[in-house]
DNA sequence: CATTATTGACATTATACATGTCATTACGAC
DNA sequence: GTCGTAATGACATGTATAATGTCAATAATG
């Protein structure tokens, strides 16, 4: 194995990340959203009425900083709370009509583009690269929870 | 082309630059290094001696940020300030003995984790896997200079 | 020589989080 | 039931990684 490809491989990751970001910020233009206020919603649509702790587990990031993306998405209107029926004081997250239509527009225009983008990039390739980046991510985590002489 | 396989492969770079990023860390322990130090140590130790805008334009992020960065590695003692003779006031920065053995340690450390890492990992998957970010990135950023309909 | 760009140095601001705390509520073991 | 423990909301504070602004000194260019 050549150890230098996989190394710029990985160290790709941030590059790719930037220009992810950068292209969703693009596309959020005009529809008032932030970044972070798409990322509550983006979870909202795809799995539907959730908790400030829920989303914040399916983003892997602190329920506090969740909070408050949560809270600017309840000031903009593009979400509700909701009774929980298993938790009194937890409560449910749910789209507006108004935050569905949002983030519905959002996911199809980032769709369209990836479509865009993916047009001459070979099926098989794609596949192979994921299942690559997928073993990287699992491998890395795992060294990381050991010493290295 | 299947648009989901790409969207998902686009959005592992987060974590696996998060993962990368956390190894990196991990490795430096007992080396005294902040990851940002490594950082600068890494361009001296790729390109020889250069000045911090240098050293910014190669990182990709602004000069200013990186004088504190480099001010931390001369505070350790692992650069040195060299006269520039193409430019009076640009200084350039040196590793030092000190300096180039801890980056050469640190980045042989990783270099062993990356042998380690891609051992069952096809040498053409990850070539194709690179080729594919590389293709990806180029196309982000191209896409994101253009207006969105 | 005049203009413009680059650099060093330092201050301020921004973003994206993590961490700490505390009262309230739910849940499981007993 | 009740008792201990965990989850949650709410709010305050801290931290890492930057970007941005400013200004004087110097260099490069026409």
């Amino acid at each position: 194995m050549k150890t230098d490809l996989l190394y710029r491989l990985i160290w790709m990751s941030r590059p790719l990340m930037q220009a992810a970001e950068a292209s969703v910020e693009k596309g959020l233009a005009g529809t008032g959203l932030t970044v972070r206020m798409r990322a509550v919603l983006e979870i909202l649509h795809a799995h539907g009425d959730a908790t400030v702790p829920d989303i914040a587990r399916k983003l892997d990031i602190n329920r506090q900083y969740v909070q408050l993306m949560v809270n600017e998405t309840l000031g903009a209107g593009l979400t509700v709370q909701r009774p929980n029926p298993r938790h009194r004081r937890s409560i449910l997250l749910a789209l507006t009509e108004e935050g569905r239509g949002v983030i519905d527009q959002v996911i199809e225009r980032e769709r369209a583009l990836v479509a865009a983008i993916g047009a001459d990039i070979d099926a098989a390739d794609a596949e192979t690269a994921l299942t690559v980046v997928l073993a990287l991510v699992g491998k890395l985590k795992h060294h990381a929870g050991k010493v290295e002489g």
